[in-house]
DNA sequence: TCATAATATTCCTTGACAGGTATATACTCA
DNA sequence: TGAGTATATACCTGTCAAGGAATATTATGA
């Protein structure tokens, strides 16, 4: 749990797991996509994967990297255990994602219910 | 938002978080409640505020520190955009959250985005 | 004003970690 | 078997962050 914070806290770590989030990809497709040297890729897919982040598949000499749903759905518990505070006085969840995705002025004003 | 994930990738300041997830409490609460120095607890404060996690309000000379929901949000709404992956075929952890996943029901798999 | 309590900051040292480069390993195919 | 491709590891180096101890700051009350 805590290691998957540690892992998802590092940005070009981020950036993978975001990559990784729409496929699976192989080392090379990393590389290309976040412009990433290879020895650096392999060491965060490293980390990602010793945190269970990722896990790997062989496909003749490539490595398939793709998420794993535990950590995310641990981290999705966690974070749920502070829906009181951070879901406080606004309408329900949904809503919210609702508004935030059309991104009007976020910082302009303050929608009152 | 990757400044959240830094924040509560350290353990002592998780454990503050946790610890003010269940109420407000004063520096020298949390020194207590955690077996925490005091500078040490002050740092880790300094380092939660300046990345929005908890807030600061003074009571006489306490400053009395607690949770500030955007980040939680924030990270909240990061991870939802990938319940696809985390929710794949368990059980409903909660239904509050499940407005918008209507597309995703069928087994159609997304090559690309 | 002074003494005290509560908290913040500074300085120091040390360990972890990320980037860069070079090299090693593993697999495939001719 | 050897060449080529894809990925992993080792080594070095600089940076950053955490813990510890001492000290500074700020507010309160007498």
């Amino acid at each position: 749990m805590i290691e998957t914070l540690g892992a998802l806290a590092e940005p070009t770590r981020l950036r993978i797991v975001e990559a990784l989030g729409r496929r699976p990809r192989s080392v090379g497709e990393i590389c290309d996509a976040l412009s990433l040297g290879q020895p650096q890729a392999s060491k965060h897919l490293r980390v990602l994967r010793e945190t269970g982040v990722v896990e790997v598949e062989a496909k003749a000499q490539q490595r398939i990297y793709s998420l794993r749903a535990a950590p995310l759905r641990e981290l999705n518990l966690w974070l749920e255990r502070y829906r009181r505070i951070w879901d406080e006085r606004m309408d329900r969840l949904d809503d919210v994602i609702e508004g935030m995705k059309e991104e009007e002025n976020r910082d302009g004003r303050k929608k009152r219910k």
